[in-house]
RNA sequence: GGUGGGAUGCCCGAGUGGCCAAAGGGAGCGGCCUGUAAAGUCGCCGGCUUACGCCUACGAAGGUUCGAAUCCUUCUCCCACCA
């Protein structure tokens, strides 16, 4: 075990949202500093959904990992059995159902992705199909007799819903004992988790104190604004920015980052010490730190991460060349014309796949949003010979471009 | 089981026979501004077409009508209230 427990508290408490009881955390990490007890089992659980992970996971598989640093193990939980059944919960009543097959397939993308966040070890990786799947009626029964519907109605989700007179399947009830089932089987020690799932994180407490065991601490994180700066990131939002992006996509992606959420963005998802975040947020609150450098850095910082500090650096240059000096970057996509002398503008960029219709693309035209060179093109219907086009740079707004090439 | 309400473009939501490719808002896209932030501002926002215009579209299928998102019939799905 490393450092003191009194070290470990202060970190693994920075940035987290709530501890569940308070208190209790503390005296773990004291009984396994004192050699009293292993190091403690750290329970993080995802449904295998939709394998792509983005900086908003990260933000509470970097908390397990801070755990992993300090010799805890992290016990994930890959929700099998719940993606396969199909959890109904919010309005999307429609969420897919996915078969063994592609729950086995989204989970190996999951932990591939998991793994550029996570240390190899102490890991354990655990499917939640193993035990729930072999759950009889009965077993069933008497875990949905360990809460009461008043309890469940406490839910925020639940009694929004209730009150609005939204359905609730009895089946999402359980949804939450099945997940403090887990806590009981893998004999969670601490159970990490995004703010939202402090309900379901708590009824895990509950079911481990009936089963005899040490309830698990509850350590929530929270929830970190997308790009658009309102809603939580999330695929379905499309305000993600995800791990196995492109240095220079990643770049330009955490440009767009809110003022507001800047330092929110440096504690949460970079490594930059807690001590210096408060300063950065200091410097962007009093002026002293021009927000564009600053948001220059947090880009450097979160790209690093994922690549190194050589490719940031590129990014940053690309970046700079692109939208600072306005060049035309130099490592553009390319598109093969065909064999035809000369192409009508409209369809040149429905090819290319700049315009996603001819109809948008004679808009984009009319919007002097086209350039060819530099050079806009304002005629919509002009056609364009293959010796103007070959080797040339097609753009459409400020960050789209082709090069053409005839063959 | 009974009664009533509803299904409109990516989302929300107006529209109860022609002026409806369908108000308004949001999202999105583009121009200006700029730090690819926010805010602001102007424009676009079903498809095909240089254009005239044509096609597809208001849950599904039929029907009435010169003409239907709007009326009728059947069907599917959702919701509320009562039991």
């Amino acid at each position: 075990m490393e450092r003191t427990a009194e070290h470990q508290l202060k970190i693994l408490l920075d940035g987290a949202e709530d501890v569940i009881p308070g208190g209790e955390l503390e005296r773990k990490l004291e009984a396994c500093a004192r050699g009293e007890r292993p190091p403690l089992r750290v329970k993080f659980g995802m449904d295998p959904t939709s394998p792509d992970v983005h900086l908003g996971h990260t933000v509470v598989l970097r908390k397990l990992r801070e755990f992993q640093s300090f010799g805890h193990t992290a016990v994930l939980i890959i929700g099998g059995f719940t993606a396969q059944v199909g959890d109904p919960s919010g309005r999307s009543m429609a969420r897919p159902r996915l078969t063994a097959e592609e729950v086995r397939a989204n989970a190996a993308t999951y932990l591939e992705q998991v793994g550029r966040v996570l240390h190899p070890e102490p890991l354990e990786v655990v499917d939640n199909t193993d035990w729930l799947a072999g759950m009889g009626m009965a077993d069933v029964l008497g875990l949905a007799a360990q809460a009461t519907v008043a309890q469940m109605l406490e839910r925020a989700d639940f009694a929004a819903r209730y009150e609005a007179g939204r359905p609730i399947a009895v089946s999402e009830l359980l949804y939450p004992l099945l997940q403090g089932q887990d806590s009981v089987e893998v004999r969670a020690d601490v159970e990490l988790g995004g703010t939202d799932q402090t309900f379901n994180l708590l009824v895990g407490r509950q079911l481990q104190g009936a089963a005899g065991q040490d309830p698990q601490v509850v350590l929530t994180m929270p929830l970190i604004e997308g790009l658009d700066g309102a809603a939580k990131m999330s695929k379905t939002s499309g305000n993600t920015i995800g791990v196995t992006e492109e240095p220079a996509e990643m770049f330009g992606k955490a440009m767009r980052v809110r003022d507001e959420l800047m330092a929110k963005y440096f504690r949460l998802v970079t490594d930059v010490h807690p001590d210096e975040v408060d300063a950065i947020a200091a410097g962007l609150a009093d002026g002293a730190l021009h927000p564009g450098e600053t948001k220059r850095r947090l880009a450097r910082e979160i790209v690093t991460l994922y690549y190194d500090a050589e490719a940031a650096a590129q990014a940053e240059e690309r970046f700079n060349a692109q939208f600072r000096e306005r060049r035309v970057p130099d490592d553009v996509p390319t598109h093969e014309l065909g064999s035809q002398p000369a192409w009508p503008l409209p369809t040149l960029l429905r090819d290319t796949g700049l315009a996603a219709s001819g109809s948008e693309a004679r808009r984009l035209v009319a919007q002097r949003a086209v350039r060819l060179d530099g050079e806009v093109l304002t005629d919509p219907v002009a056609e364009l010979g293959r010796d103007d086009l070959d080797g040339a740079v097609l753009q459409v707004g400020k960050r789209k471009f082709i090069r053409l090439l005839a063959p």
